[in-house]
DNA sequence: CGCGTGATTGACCTTGCTCAAAACGAGTGG
DNA sequence: CCACTCGTTTTGAGCAAGGTCAATCACGCG
């Protein structure tokens, strides 16, 4: 499905699991990992409920950069768990403008809200080359019965999601364009280290800066100018597909950016 | 706790029902109507759904306009249930701007999450003189465990917020000033519409001009010009607190809203 | 070397913000 | 009934953030 030649147009971000076979099989250890993390600071997470998630059946699928994965309007009988990667919600608005409405990383699930909603009112796409699990519904609602705990930590990782899209609605709606860029760096950053990802402040986005237009409602143009900022004033250093924050409670500061929100610890 | 004068102050939106003594009760028959409405054009709710979730205990409040209820940054032991008037979701941002991430009406749940995520991310308000129940925590995942599919109807709801905060995003990010006041209007009215409030496209919206303008991320002075221009096009008539859709046609498509994310019917 | 995608810049223009002043009820004290 | 206050709506004028359009640049590839 996807060639070598998929690898080699450009540097995209370092893979953290080798390309897997594609097939069915057991929730990948390290996949469940990244979900836990997202969560057991503050959710005590037993044995049994970490042994009830791995054991979920996914079936494994490799995904090239910019794939539609769902599609608006579509009604899904299964889940996706992003394994490697990054996915992004999105949707068309008004004047054939596009709304990008969360990015997602190892461990989420960007379509779980399918299990109790029929019908998609976004699309999710692969931002670069990603590998994705499928859980179908019944497998999940079976879980759910089996464990209340385990449906209780995907409940709460919906309502994370949540939260997150009101700190965009109030970036979008209060918050300056420059502010805006480091809010959505700080964001990135903060989600890929509770995972375990962005050592160092540091993390792989292989998104275009239409992408990250589209994400805050600016124009491209406007977009890089507010990165050029951000690099004058020695907050970031950008070279794609890497971005590292140079200054940290300076980026911070400037994108009135408080993690509260993502209970991250 | 409410004086009569307080009522005296300014027409209010119409109340659905007499003022209650305050106080613990089972939930009011009328309050579990309006969830259930939201829900039962998707989901099938059985009687035993419904009586569960009618038999939850609740303690009523009365509230005076612009109660805070809870703030951000608190911790709750128990969570809300409108059952008249409206609350809204809010916080400050940045430079000391407020904005507003949802309007909530009889038979929402405006702080479900904080039965799985710990810390407030933000407060709410009453926007009118309203009426709550506040459910224990513990009563709710109570009935969770007893009955799985309540617990469906809840988690769903908490999910059809998610929704409406992505369309937010949306209308925030991708929209123009018009267009988003028009969309924020026909959103209302196909809430209220939803829960059998809303009688022929109008509906009653104590806030001011203001809360508008925290909503949608825009001056006040702007979101007044918008309105203007909304009225002398005839596409609603403004009387505080009532606000009447002339043409509901032209007020979507000027809002480009499409109600499939409100998944009613 | 020609091509295609994405980053960068300049010039100009529009939307929407800020500031400030009126205009409007509705309630209040006289 | 009248003057006065308070909160809110409405308007005008000037300004700035950010959008649009159109080149140009950079770089990796065939």
């Amino acid at each position: 499905m996807r060639s070598i030649a998929a690898f080699a147009t450009r540097p995209t971000a370092a893979r953290v699991l080798p390309l897997a076979a594609e097939g069915e099989m057991k929730m990948p250890q390290r996949l469940a990992e990244a979900l836990f993390r997202k969560h057991e600071g503050n959710v005590h997470l037993t044995d049994e409920v970490r042994t009830a998630l791995t054991a979920l059946p996914v079936v494994l699928r490799n995904l090239k950069a910019g794939a539609l994965v769902v599609r608006e309007g579509a009604k899904p009988n299964g889940a996706i768990v992003i394994i490697d990667g990054c996915l992004f919600r999105h949707k068309i608005v008004a004047d054939s403008k596009r709304q990008i409405f969360s990015f997602q990383i190892a461990g989420d699930m960007p379509d779980l809200q399918s299990l109790f909603l029929k019908e998609m009112d976004h699309s999710i796409t692969a931002l670069d080359d990603a590998t994705i699990g499928m859980i179908s519904h019944a497998a999940v609602l079976d879980l759910m019965q089996k464990n209340p705990a385990a449906a209780h930590l995907l409940w709460r990782d919906t309502l994370l999601d949540a939260a997150i899209f009101r700190e965009w609605i109030a970036n979008t709606g209060r918050r300056q364009g420059l502010s805006r860029m480091a809010h959505l760096i700080c964001e990135l950053v903060r989600r890929g280290e509770t995972i375990g990802l962005s050592p160092n402040k540091t993390y792989q986005f292989d998104g275009t800066q239409t992408h990250y237009a589209d994400a805050v409602g600016m124009s491209v143009v406007h977009v890089n100018r507010a990165l050029k900022k951000l690099r004058s004033e020695r907050l970031i250093e950008w070279d794609r597909p890497t971005i590292k924050v140079l200054d940290w409670a300076g980026l911070a500061e400037v994108g009135d950016f408080d993690d509260a929100y993502l209970e991250a610890r």
